[in-house]
DNA sequence: AGCCTGTTTTGACGTCTGTCAAGCTAGAGA
DNA sequence: TCTCTAGCTTGACAGACGTCAAAACAGGCT
């Protein structure tokens, strides 16, 4: 089962969502696109992917110190954002080091683009 | 470079937020964005809001029976949207309608820009 | 006024969520 | 091997959430 020429990745953040904006979504792409926003709406798991995001990678050692919480309370948000498809994590040696999945990341960015038709009734 | 004529919806957009991927964001702006991502983490809500963000207004009358919720349930999703700044709503005459809030879809938007910088990971 | 339709509020119920304490697993080093 | 540290899992509990039925509210129509 070898998809070695197939570009996943660009394939999935295309074809998979039009703008929010553009056309209502329908509910099965909802199911499956709601999770990674619910999983933005926690203000810590917030935190923590902008952590994450904002360096190549993160390790968990210098996420928990960050926040007045215990460590399984910092690993079941940083679970929840793993679920969500958002984040990975990779153990090396004694730490683990968590990254942003930067399909995700676009694949919401792009369905909170505000397209001109719409951007007309702002003005 | 003369910033008289400069438009205050951008002043918003701009000034609030630097993309999560940019610098990690800080706690007090986190409480303030995490209930727009949660407001849009249920999948009625996002379906919601799609509807509305598709057209330059929706009337509850239109959005209710896309669904197989009570009109009770609907109108509920529609409050949590509205207090989450998302959507305006205005009666006018029989029906209530509901409209989108550019600044703040916008402000989502720009959280979730993923800079060059980062996007070098990807390959 | 009275009624009818559309929308929101209230009250209630079961489920989900965020949190911590305690226990567990993986790896490094002696 | 044994021990220590880093991180995850489990179990428990209070509070929040999604849903509906019933009641309340708002506006048009007779």
């Amino acid at each position: 089962m070898s998809k070695q020429s197939l570009p996943v990745v660009d394939l999935q953040a295309v074809a998979c969502c039009a703008p929010l904006a553009v056309r209502p979504i329908d509910a099965e792409q909802a199911a499956v696109v709601a999770p990674m926003f619910k999983a933005l709406g926690d203000p810590v798991r917030l935190r923590l992917m902008s952590m994450i995001a904002s360096a190549p990678e993160m390790c968990v050692c210098d996420l928990t110190p960050a926040f007045d919480l215990s460590g399984p309370t910092i690993s079941h948000h940083l679970k929840v954002l793993r679920e969500a498809g958002l984040v990975d994590s990779e153990r090396r040696g004694t730490w683990v080091w968590y990254r942003v999945r930067p399909e995700a990341f676009r694949q919401l960015g792009a369905l909170l683009d505000l397209p001109a038709t719409t951007a007309a009734a702002d003005a």
